[in-house]
Order: C-alpha cells, then structure tokens, then sequence
DNA sequence: TATTGTTATACTCTATAACTATA
DNA sequence: TATAGTTATAGAGTATAACAATA
C-alpha cells in the first residue's frame, strides 16, 4: 500500500476523532470551518465565504443560518448595497473560538501521540511541502469543494 | 493550524484525487476498498468482509450487488451451510485488480511529486508510526466506519 | 440585465429495522 | 431460537434550479 493511501487513512480517521471532538461543542466540522473562515475575513459576504471555502453559496445560507440562530454570528446589511449580508462573529461566536483552538490543541496532540517533537517538526515539515505543492489553501479544508 | 489539520487536509485532498482517477476505471473508492479486501481474503462470506472493513452488512448487499452485475466478483453458495455467500473475484476482477494497481501507483507518485525518495521514505516512517499508535488497520479505509 | 441571497427540490449515500431462508 | 443475507424505509448532507430583492 503506498503512502498516499496511508494519508487518505490517517486523514480520515483524524478528521473523524476532531468530528467527535467538536461534537462537543455542538459543532459540526463544516460549521467549524466556517466559524474560522468568519474569523479570518470578518464582514465578508456570503458569496466571497462561498468562494474562499469553494462552495455554492446556497450551502452558506444553511450554514449560517444555523449559527446565526445559536448567536454565534450576525448577518449585517451593508447601507450602500443592500443586497450585501455582512457576516460578524458575535461576543459568544467570539469567546467559542477559544474554545474551538483548545480542543483543536488537544486534537493534535492526541492523535501525533507517537511522535516526539522532532518527529512532529520533521512531520509538519513534510506535509506543508505536499500541501504547498498541491495546492491547497492554508486553513481551508478541502471538504467544502465538489469534486467533478 | 496544528499538523493534525494538515493531515485532514491533505488526506481529504488525495481522497478527492484517487476518486477521480479512480472513477477512470469506473469504480467508486468504497467499491475499490471492497474488491481489496475480496482479493486479500478470498471466499469470505459478505458478514467477515462486513466486520473487516467495519460497516453494515447491509451496506456490503448493494456493494457486492454492483460488483457483481459488471462480472468483477462472484458469489458462492456453501452446499455445508446454504445460509452463506462466499465471495470471490472473477477473472475480470482479477485483472482488473492490476488496472487498480497502476492507477494507485500513479496517484502515489503525483500526491508526492514534491518529495524526493529520501523525504517519502521519512514521511512513511513518520505516518506509519501514528498509523499504528492510531489502532489503524493496515488496508482498510476508515471511510466505511460509523462515527458515533 | 446582472448580482446577492434565499427557497424549493432532488439526488446520493448510508443506517435502521423488518423480512426470508437456512440452520 | 439464532444467523446470513436481503429488502424496505428513512435520514443526513449536498447540489441544482427557480425565485425575490436590489443594483
């Protein structure tokens, strides 16, 4: 078995503990990223999240619908174009984040468990080249996009 | 970002890159992972290829069905116990096998394009490593497993 | 007429539960 | 009564297309 499908294993199963990790929180992975994409960019539009996260904007409305519900975020209408929705954490959307990067912390450290900390500088070294390589954005999990 | 999210990442990414070259040869992952699994145990009835890769029986029908209906395996009856279905390959899903063979090789060889040997070897090691620790079985994809 | 966001609808994948046949 | 396999049904998640408001 090659090392890519020793990826697609490990990466499956480490997206699969941080599933249940979140689920903690009452979060999902996909409303996870969103929260951090909001964090990273805050007042984008929906249609500028949707690009960034290579996802069709109608699965935005749902996602933000829910956590707009939860108080997590707010949608704010921009004056000079009221057709805008201005995407904001809230205080409580704010102090989840903290939350979110210790159970992230944890994550890591528990599924690298067999590493040390050379093992996991050597490590990260070598998937960031992969990463970069590839093309994949930083901070943004692929999940988002169709495949065609 | 921990290394555990450059690790989802990247394991999300070359799923996505292995379906596509995957469904080149007009299979499915799951579908790929199932006639692995037939090949390293052949005649196994659809329950032990169930527990193996960790799914509903039910879920192993429409798999083997499908497989079946193209002439890539075969199902058995036991004339000792007429309850079960042992499992094979077909000649075509013999051959096909090596078709599967090649493409993985090629999806290999592009996910790692910007590592040399040395540096793929390292990463093997490092990955194997947490594959391990991890209670990982070597072979099966923990896509097929529900997450509770 | 073009763009942002929304709603309605359908499709894919998977799981749960009920059922058939063999033991 | 228990087990292997199957069928029926329902649910989650996502995409496609039609629609409303604004520019």
């Amino acid at each position: 078995m090659g090392s890519a499908f020793l990826l697609t294993q490990l990466g499956t199963h480490a997206a699969q503990a941080f599933a249940r990790r979140i689920g903690e929180l009452d979060l999902t992975p996909p409303q996870t990223g969103l929260l951090r994409a909001i964090a990273g960019a805050p007042g984008s539009s929906q249609q500028a999240l949707a690009e960034l996260l290579g996802t069709p904007a109608t699965r935005l409305v749902a996602l933000v619908d829910g956590l707009e519900q939860r108080g997590l975020v707010e949608r704010r209408r921009n004056p000079n174009d009221r057709r805008l929705h201005a995407v904001h954490l809230t205080d409580a959307g704010t102090a989840l984040m903290a939350d979110i990067g210790r159970v992230a912390r944890a994550h890591d450290d528990a599924v690298l468990a067999a590493l040390d900390p050379d093992e996991r500088t050597r490590l990260r070294e070598l998937l960031g080249k992969v990463a970069a390589d590839q093309g994949l954005t930083p901070g943004v999990h692929p999940g988002y996009k169709t495949l065609r």
